[in-house]
DNA sequence: TCTCATATGTCGGATTGTTGACCATCCATA
DNA sequence: TATGGATGGTCAACAATCCGACATATGAGA
């Protein structure tokens, strides 16, 4: 616990400045966020994989293509996340696609041959990318974890329990979860069916364990919501 | 594929090199591996993340525990394989546990501290580390995927020619697998069911893709298997 | 060699969740 | 404001596979 409070000591690196400096416009030239449509792909899958990406506005999703052409989401991100990561880790080509999903959706990026320039000087940076990753990689072991073990139900349940204490806004015992998801999206978030998702989420809604409308969720009280 | 091998071979012999330096034995008194029982556990579940380990000899699973208190396998590494690593990547208990397999499971160890250290004068150690844990991202997200949109028997078929391409002996067409893992394991590697397992190799065997006994599998032809 | 715990093989019932089908609702935009 | 495509709601039928139960086989250790 110690070694750890030392490893992020020095930690300062702020990963949104790097790669989207607003406030040193010096080099403005460089670091305009670049500014996609709804539905504008970012990057293709299999396309080479040769940038890193910053959400600095807007939304984008991150998924691929089942055998039968079915789109998986594999997440949905938002101002201050980082994409396209996996480029530093020695991926060749996109697994993945990334693709805006709001109008006016803006990301800044950097080539990974300049970010990794900025590592070698700089340990701190390294030490938070391999954070990042090594955070991801948790992350991913949870979902399988939860695909393995859990039921359609409980995945559901669980996943509006994290998009809550990650991107909610609290106000009192309620937590309010903006930027809707569609039951599609978080079907394929989920691993289940659409109708599945409206089922259960209908449920909670019966139960006054939340509510929701096309555009929110509003989860009554975190604790009670199993 | 070729690359994804080469980079990992090419690395990994640098990794032996510095965690189980068999050939500088100048420092002997800190690198002599550690020893450890059929059954024995290198770490638990819960206990703080101080050191990264490589397995030297003999097999080591890493697993952890459902609600329930069912035991999931996550991986079972075998010589040359690292593990422990999360606790670089900032993890500060372990999520899994580290059990050794066989009787005579060696494993070399170094603390965090010791690493980093390591890495903050060896630029190219940390792109290798940053470069691991990212092959591990990708390998999990191809297991998500699977979770997700095949059948069981898929599933299981896909984890045998995983096995077969990573740890397995070809000769001629065919492709042998040592150290057979019990139809249980590879259930809760494949998220499936035992008996569904046992169905699915008898199928197969029947079907003269693949023999087996209960210490190795024999593929015929890896081309054919599907 | 004998014994027992562990591993494998097989079955049918129970269950979960997917699928497809159909209708209702919403909302962007023409 | 009219309209079509996307989204949400609900149902019945079906399929996969899990689970419990039980029999058999194997092999490590007494």
């Amino acid at each position: 616990m110690s070694t750890e409070r030392n490893i992020w000591y020095f930690e300062d690196a702020d990963l949104f400045e790097i790669l989207c400096p607003t406030k040193t416009p010096n080099l403005e030239k460089e670091h305009v966020p670049g500014l996609y449509k709804k539905e504008a792909f970012v990057y293709f899958k299999d396309q080479s994989s040769d940038n890193i990406y910053m959400v600095s506005n807007g939304r984008v999703k991150i998924g691929t293509y089942g055998p039968d052409g079915k789109e998986i989401v594999k997440a949905i991100l938002t101002r201050g996340e980082i994409f396209g990561e996996m480029a530093l880790a020695g991926e060749d080509k996109r697994q993945d696609f990334a693709q805006a999903m709001d109008h006016d959706t803006r990301v800044c990026s950097m080539t990974i041959e300049e970010l990794q320039n900025l590592m070698i000087d700089n340990k701190e940076l390294s030490f938070k990318i391999l954070k990042i990753v090594g955070f991801r990689l948790r992350k991913m072991e949870r979902k399988i974890e939860s695909l393995v073990f859990k039921d359609a139900r409980t995945r559901i349940v669980e996943f509006l329990r994290e998009m809550a204490e990650e991107k909610g806004q609290k106000v009192g015992f309620e937590t309010m979860i903006k930027n809707h998801l569609t039951h599609k999206d978080i079907a394929s978030l989920t691993g289940t069916s659409r109708q599945t998702v409206t089922t259960v989420m209908n449920e909670l809604r019966d139960n006054n364990l939340i509510t929701f409308d096309r555009r929110r969720i509003l989860i009554r009280d975190l604790e009670k919501l199993v």
